[in-house]
DNA sequence: CAGGATCCAATCAGATACTG
DNA sequence: CAGTATCTGATTGGATCCTG
């Protein structure tokens, strides 16, 4: 832990990093996105298994207000709008990463 | 990300890490604990500012069930009981510091 | 001291139907 | 295609009181 946070301000640190992950699709959408694809809401629809339009909009908004996500609209009939990640939300992946590897050595 | 994941499993490993660590109070039980800390019930009860006792010992058990707390049991009167990390839950710590560092730079 | 047992309020997630 | 609106059940968190 970096010298500069106390306990309590790194816990809340680290739980307000972790705010903007929970969510039941979250994670899912992330992984689809890393890499720089970039999806279509109706493509993120199909990849995303078992998600419902309410949910999907609404996490993405969520990822979207946080800076993690980038969506770009396409004026044109009919709509087409796409979804990639921020800078930001790509540099999320080194980390996720390093909680995978800790999960994996339970 | 690790070859040997695919997107859905990667997601889902992430998702099961952060499953552990979610709960109003559990990451500030984890930070008070890291650095090989060993702290009674009451400590906890007075570290962990605002929690009720129901909560902190409904997040305890669920840390040590998950094998990230481990629960010691002085068999006296009163009773004694200690909690520290086990060596898995210290390794969380450079996962956290990962996130940590991921925030800051926004 | 270290919990257990209840009850209640708030938040969250899913299903369904509708729209520019 | 890409959403919005509404309703309902499930899960979570907190307050309070009780006990070996």
């Amino acid at each position: 832990m970096p010298h500069q946070y106390t306990r309590e301000t790194a816990a809340e640190g680290v739980e307000a990093a972790l705010k903007l992950l929970e969510g039941r699709w979250k994670l899912v959408i992330l992984f689809h996105l890393f890499g720089g694809r970039v999806l279509r809401f109706s493509d993120l629809e199909r990849a995303v298994s078992g998600v419902s339009q309410k949910m999907l909009i609404q996490q993405l908004r969520q990822l979207e207000n946080d800076g993690i996500v980038r969506r770009i609209v396409h004026h044109q009939v009919p709509p087409k709008v796409e979804y990639c990640l921020t800078d930001w939300g790509q540099a999320l992946c080194p980390a996720l990463d390093a909680l995978l590897t800790w999960a994996s050595q339970r």
